[in-house]
DNA sequence: CGCATTTGACCCGC
DNA sequence: GCGGGTCAAATGCG
């Protein structure tokens, strides 16, 4: 079982867990009963299946596309021949300059769904923040030519200038999915059991999901820069997910970072959620894995998930 | 050891 | 020449 805490444990984990919180936030719109809030009912139904379907997908693509982009991220090593060193003959890409943005968010958070990688930092004249620069993970993979900037509004220290270049030709559809289906692997139904371990008793000594912020007030940019990708208008239709039983518990305090907040539309419930690095749009896996995985073991029989590999 | 991140250097457009 | 975007060696972590 600790052999799961890999990568793409790591994805199924944080995706069942949202998955789970969206089921709880889903429940307490129900209990609510307000005509208003089950606008959301539809929204979050989806994202719950989509959460899963992703983990499912996580493991499909693990020896599929997720092995081959982690094969091919190897650095180029350094040119054999000391000529090549000198000169730089390479022309270098300018993604951003001279050609227009493809759109600008102003977002309290950088997460976007899609797996990015940084690949530099550069203080700006005039602004207080440095620029972050963010390529797609998959460019070197598949050659997707996303690239976006992120940068902390002066302005609105809550809000993050989001401008993004080129469009991605990564995760249009679920290549993960898709790479399963290539190989007719089946989705085999499979129970998430929401229920196992009362809320009581998981959230006995003290709570699991403390945020990571813990007061030194500037959250570090994790090593992985992988967000989980979620990209939007997924279907999960193929989904064959039998969500037995779903509680709604207060298992933490509050909800531990803005999107676990967006999900959180009703006070009363509490989401759980590793701390979110809007800059980096990172869960910070180092905390969260390790404090809850245990507990997000609770509710999946991973087991099942050897059906898969 | 392999990987992602950091960061100084390089390159390009204005 | 300057500012900004990108590269890639160095670094450090798992």
């Amino acid at each position: 079982m600790a052999a799961l805490v890999t990568p793409a444990a790591s994805v199924v984990s944080e995706l069942v867990v949202r998955g789970r919180e969206s089921a709880a936030v889903l429940e307490a719109l129900l209990q609510g009963g307000s005509p208003q809030e089950h606008g959301g009912i539809r929204e979050l139904a989806a994202e719950i299946l989509l959460c899963c379907d992703r983990a499912l997908a996580a493991l499909h693509g693990r020896d599929g596309v997720h092995a081959v982009a982690l094969a091919s991220r190897k650095r180029r090593s350094s040119e054999p021949d000391g000529a090549a060193s000198q000169t730089r003959p390479k022309r270098r890409m300018r993604a951003s300059s001279g050609s227009t943005a493809t759109r600008v968010e102003k977002r309290s958070t950088a997460e976007d769904g899609h797996i990015w990688r940084k690949y530099g930092q550069k203080e700006i004249t005039h602004s207080k923040h440095p620029r972050l620069y963010f390529r797609c993970s998959y460019k070197h993979d598949i050659g997707c030519p996303a690239t976006r900037q992120v940068q902390q509004s002066d302005d609105d220290l809550s809000l993050y200038v989001i401008t993004y270049f080129g469009d991605h030709t990564c995760c249009h559809g679920d290549e993960a999915v898709a790479a399963a289906e290539e190989k007719d692997v089946k989705m085999q139904p499979f129970v998430i059991n929401f229920g196992i371990g009362s809320a009581t008793e998981s959230s006995t000594s003290g709570s699991p999901w403390q945020n990571s912020d813990d007061g030194d007030g500037r959250s570090e940019i994790p090593r992985s820069s992988h967000a989980v990708c979620l990209p939007e208008g997924g279907e999960a239709d193929e989904l064959r997910l039998k969500v037995t039983k779903v509680e709604t518990t207060s298992l933490g305090s509050q909800p531990a970072s803005p999107a676990a907040a967006e999900l959180s539309s009703s006070p009363d419930v509490s989401c759980a959620s590793p701390a979110w690095d809007p800059l980096s749009s990172c869960w910070e896996w180092d905390q969260f894995v390790e404090s809850s995985f245990d507990f997000v073991s609770r509710f999946i029989d991973f087991d099942d998930f050897a059906l898969y590999q």
